[in-house]
DNA sequence: TTTGAGACGTA
DNA sequence: CGTACGTCTCAAAG
């Protein structure tokens, strides 16, 4: 069947036909696109498949299209090669990292339910050719997107050729006229002067000496290569020579570079609607190309956007689309009710509070029994489904919180309160606070942390609501981090925003305007995803039973660090001033010297004109190399360096001076990094604890980070003296559990010697080092004791012999002798340690003694590199992650422990096995029983846990 | 102005 | 060739 042979097919006048050459772009995109910066993980390339996915994107949203195909060469050879048989030679010789990256793209295309084609003995070209002949015919503006000039003897006046220029996002549409302005000739006449000049990517030779000037000249004047090769003779001058010597090479090229119109495709134009995207599918492929999350975004956006288009025009009705429905369904925005008055208020509340349906033992949950034998069974099922939504917008930023708005939804009607200028004891804000009172259990939010710390600029409070969907989505993978409900949307729920997107990589962007959109219908929106996340999540966490994980840790977590943050850490500022000042003057006396030795005031904090000196200046040996493969300059390389250059005067003292440089200055960042986020209002450090980042379940710390003030030597510590109690306040008392991690190996274990170490009471890692070496305890050397020690807390992590034997600076097979020795004595250890693995392995995840999950999927990656890194990762997240649930129980109880005794004193920091907290006059003694006991019993082990406690007047001097 | 690498602080 | 984090700085990219 040709072309001619289509059935008739009317297009709108503005219908507009997109053909792509596949391989055209793929090519472009490969070579215009660093591979080393679109490289998946594991080393698969993915630059021509991200450059394609973003230049048709970028074509689909300039042009809007409604119809779409494209097209590729299938391997094997084509009529052209018969001809002539080094036809495209050189193009054969594609990299292998682009050859990859075909089948991808063609998966891809799938995925957004584009039409590609393939013809078993033509190429691509003759496809596109077929294509933009049927559209030409049906009346549709036909664009030819194709880097191959072969494609400019299709152009006319209804079909375009837009072809990249230098830059690969620059496409040029190629009319007519310029073709005619370009080459002085028509399109038509375009492949009689390809096949004068020839053609370098094709490897086909053309006439020696001639090029796009002289063959436009000749087809000019004799009107068409037949014409020139009629009168070849009269042809003066070398070039005419040559021609007359290749005319035969000349005629071959314009038979090969004549594209086939009429090719049997076996489908109709009618064909080439695009815009059913399966989002499963390119998910799936995304995620395995590791596209951010914004490139997932634009390109589902634009193609689903060619599914309206598609619809429209297309007159079937399938009803195909069931598969969307229930995303579609998921996101139903209530009507916003702007409320005035605390009667309207009042009013909506009553009038929605039927259409809340909460039972009583979810709404009530309150955890008391945190012991192994508690009944962790409860779910929340259905009971989200009919919960009022809460939200509040404005900055949750402890210390500097403010307040925008907050809107309460319940089924399909959302009230909505602006805050911004609200008047503190209102009547409305009491309605607020009397809503949150009865309210709370039955309630779902995204953040409560956060959403504590905006209802607290109005005087409101809210107790543990019913369900939080960020603590969802965290315990449900916590190794995924959205940092805004968008993403979390995107994430989870397959839902994408007309929102303005930066692109995050590449040389291409999609530029376009952020439509303007009322803020109202955006909190609307918010209020619609928040519920759909909680409609999503809640399934997940019952089914894994982890309702309870965070009703019962993750919630209470919440409250308690939101009175961490907003409380902050009194700091001694004068004394954290003069520290940045001495530091500092220390930084640029090492400084001096280290330049002194240099000769060169270089930059000590540039590796890389560190390298340079130590490496090239001074020919020192290097010793290891960073993983970008230069040669690293930290501490203890340098240290190395230091102790073998002492007969290198110059070096030795340049080294000397830079190491001191580099302690004291880092120093002197880090009191800096404190003194910029004093809030200068209460002269208080207001840190941040992020619950949702830690994949293992530990806490971090930002802006600032308080959980890496130094501690290891004097210097750094001098740091925590700057810390000290508040206004009201006499001391700080730090409580820290000494070896959780070692003790939980030894309960979940069941080891009797372990456990019997523990129970002993003597030096820990003494008491081992005897069972180890079989000796008595008082024969131990100290030697002996820090291999065993380090051995032990190498344990949890997945230490090699080689790391061990590094660490210890002892021989491997030295390492290897203790690790025996160790297992040996501690076998049930070792059978815990290889289940974690395997269990690992098994399910897909690790557990920690609650019920947190951590998912290994790399566990099975065919990479030995990474599968070895997941090994150690998962035989840790349990351990760590155990230790972090014990801690946060012990906070919880802490913090209610203080509240029940109505002390004053209180938790302000957490440093993953250790509590600050604030002492108020007189409390000390009735505080430290309260904490100590409060963390020595937060699970019941088979081996105490021990917590020791120290006060003083400032953060250093509280340290025992 | 943004981003990645390198370095280094903590448990 | 030990897990989990956050922050600073430089230098190259935009």
């Amino acid at each position: 069947m040709s072309a001619d042979a289509q059935a008739p097919v009317s297009a709108a006048a503005n219908d507009t036909l997109l053909v792509v050459d596949g391989h055209s772009l793929a090519f472009r995109a490969f070579f215009a696109l660093p591979v080393e910066n679109f490289s998946t993980s594991e080393g698969q390339a993915t630059n021509a498949v991200w450059g394609f996915a973003s230049m048709l994107s970028q074509v689909i949203t300039a042009e809007q299209p409604t119809r779409l195909g494209v097209a590729f060469d299938v391997k094997g050879g084509t009529f052209r090669n018969t001809m002539l048989p080094q036809y495209k030679g050189t193009r054969e010789a594609a990299p292998e990292e682009l050859l990859t990256q075909l089948p991808l793209i063609q998966r891809m295309l799938k995925a957004l339910g584009v039409t590609y084609i393939e013809k078993p003995g033509f190429e691509g070209d003759d496809i596109i050719a077929t294509l933009a002949t049927m559209g030409d015919k049906a009346g549709y503006h036909t664009l030819v997107l194709s880097g191959d000039r072969d494609a400019f003897q299709l152009v006319d006046d209804n079909v375009t050729v837009l072809y990249p220029g230098h830059h690969f996002k620059d496409l040029k549409h190629m009319t007519p006229q310029s073709i005619v302005d370009k080459y002085k000739v028509t399109p038509a006449q375009y492949p009689d002067l390809a096949a004068l000049r020839g053609e370098t990517a094709d490897n086909i030779p053309g006439v020696p000496g001639v090029g796009d000037g002289f063959a436009a000249k000749w087809i000019n004047q004799y009107g068409s290569l037949e014409g020139i090769c009629e009168h070849a003779d009269e042809i003066g001058g070398k070039k005419g020579e040559a021609l007359r010597a290749n005319i035969d090479q000349v005629k071959l090229n314009r038979k090969v570079n004549a594209l086939v119109r009429d090719v049997d495709l076996g489908i109709s134009l009618d064909d080439l609607g695009f815009g059913a995207v399966d989002t499963k599918q390119v998910d799936e492929l995304f995620k395995e190309l590791e596209f951010g999350v914004r490139t997932k975004s634009r390109v589902l956006k634009t193609f689903n956007a060619g599914s309206t288009v598609a619809a429209s025009t297309t007159t079937s009705t399938s009803a195909d689309d069931t598969g969307t429905e229930s995303d579609d369904a998921a996101l139903q925005i209530p009507d916003a009710v702007v409320i005035e008055s605390a009667q309207q208020f009042h009013d909506w509340i009553a009038t929605h509070q039927t259409s809340v349906n909460v039972p009583d033992n979810i709404a009530d949950f309150k955890a008391s029994d945190y012991s192994e034998s508690a009944d962790r069974s409860i779910t929340c099922g259905a009971a989200v489904a009919h919960a009022w939504t809460l939200h509040a917008w404005g900055s949750a930023r402890p210390g500097r919180a403010t307040s925008q708005a907050v809107a309460i939804a319940a089924g399909d009607s959302a009230a909505i309160v602006n805050t911004a200028n609200i008047e503190l004891n209102s009547q409305l804000v009491q309605e607020l606070q009397e809503f949150l009172d009865s309210q709370h259990g039955r309630i779902i939010v995204h953040g409560y942390k956060e959403l504590l710390h905006i209802l607290n600029q109005l005087g409101l409070n809210m107790d543990l609501p019913m369900f939080d969907t960020k603590l969802a989505g965290y315990i449900s993978q916590p190794d995924f981090h959205a940092d805004d409900l968008q993403q979390a949307a995107e994430h989870f729920l397959d839902l994408h925003f007309d929102q303005a997107e930066q692109p995050t990589q590449g040389t291409l962007d999609f530029d376009e305007e952020q439509p303007e959109e009322h803020p109202d219908e955006q909190r609307m929106r918010d209020l619609a995803v928040i519920r759909s996340l909680a409609l999503t999540l809640s399934p997940v966490l019952d089914s894994r039973k982890q309702y309870w994980l965070m009703r019962a840790i993750e919630l209470p977590v919440s409250q308690v660090l939101y009175g961490m943050e907003h409380l902050g850490a009194k700091v001694d500022l004068s004394r954290l001033t003069d520290m940045r000042d001495q530091f500092a003057a220390d930084a640029r006396f090492a400084q001096e010297e280290a330049w002194k030795h240099a000769g060169s005031e270089i930059n000590l904090q540039s590796p890389k004109q560190l390298q340079k000196v130590l490496f090239e200046d001074m020919g020192l040996k290097p010793t290891k190399r960073t993983k970008s493969g230069s040669y690293t300059t930290n501490a203890s390389a340098l240290q190395d360096l230091y102790i073998k250059s002492v007969d290198n005067e110059r070096a030795n003292g340049f080294l000397g001076a830079l190491l001191r440089h580099r302690e004291t200055n880092k120093l002197k960042q880090i009191v800096q990094t404190l003194i910029d986020s004093v809030n200068p209002i209460d002269v208080r450090i207001h840190t941040t604890f992020e619950q949702t980042v830690a994949a293992t379940g530990r806490l971090s710390s930002v802006d600032p980070n308080l959980q890496n003030i130094p501690n290891r030597n004097a210097a750094g510590r001098e740091i925590r003296g700057v810390f000290v109690p508040g206004e009201g306040y006499e001391a700080l008392m730090s409580c820290d559990y000494s070896q959780v991690e070692l003790r939980i190996m030894a309960d979940l274990s069941g080891d009797e010697a372990l456990i019997e170490a523990f129970r002993s009471g003597a030096d820990f890692h003494k008491y081992v080092a005897s069972m180890v070496y079989k000796l008595p305890v008082e024969q131990i050397t100290s030697d002996q004791r820090s291999h065993v020690k380090a051995m032990s807390y190498g344990l949890a992590y997945g230490l090699s012999t080689f790391g061990l034997a590094q660490q210890l600076k002892i021989a491997p097979r030295e390492a290897e002798a203790l690790k025996n020795r160790y297992f040996d004595t501690f076998g049930k250890v070792h059978d815990y340690l290889e289940s974690l693995v395997s269990s690992a392995r098994e399910q897909g995840y690790t557990e920690t003694m609650f019920g947190r999950r951590r998912y290994f999927p790399a566990l099975r990656s065919t990479n030995r590199v990474a599968r070895d890194a997941a090994e150690r990762a998962a035989l840790n997240a349990p351990i760590q992650g155990s230790a972090a649930d014990i801690m946060k129980i012990a906070m919880i109880r802490a913090d209610q422990a203080l509240k029940d005794a109505h002390v004053r004193s209180r938790i302000i920091l957490q440093i993953h096995d250790e509590l600050v907290v604030e002492i108020a006059p007189g409390e000390a003694e009735q505080v430290t029983e309260l904490v100590k006991n409060a963390m020595e019993h937060a699970v019941n082990f088979a081996v105490p846990l021990d917590v020791s406690c120290g006060i003083g007047a400032d953060w250093q001097l509280a340290a025992h």
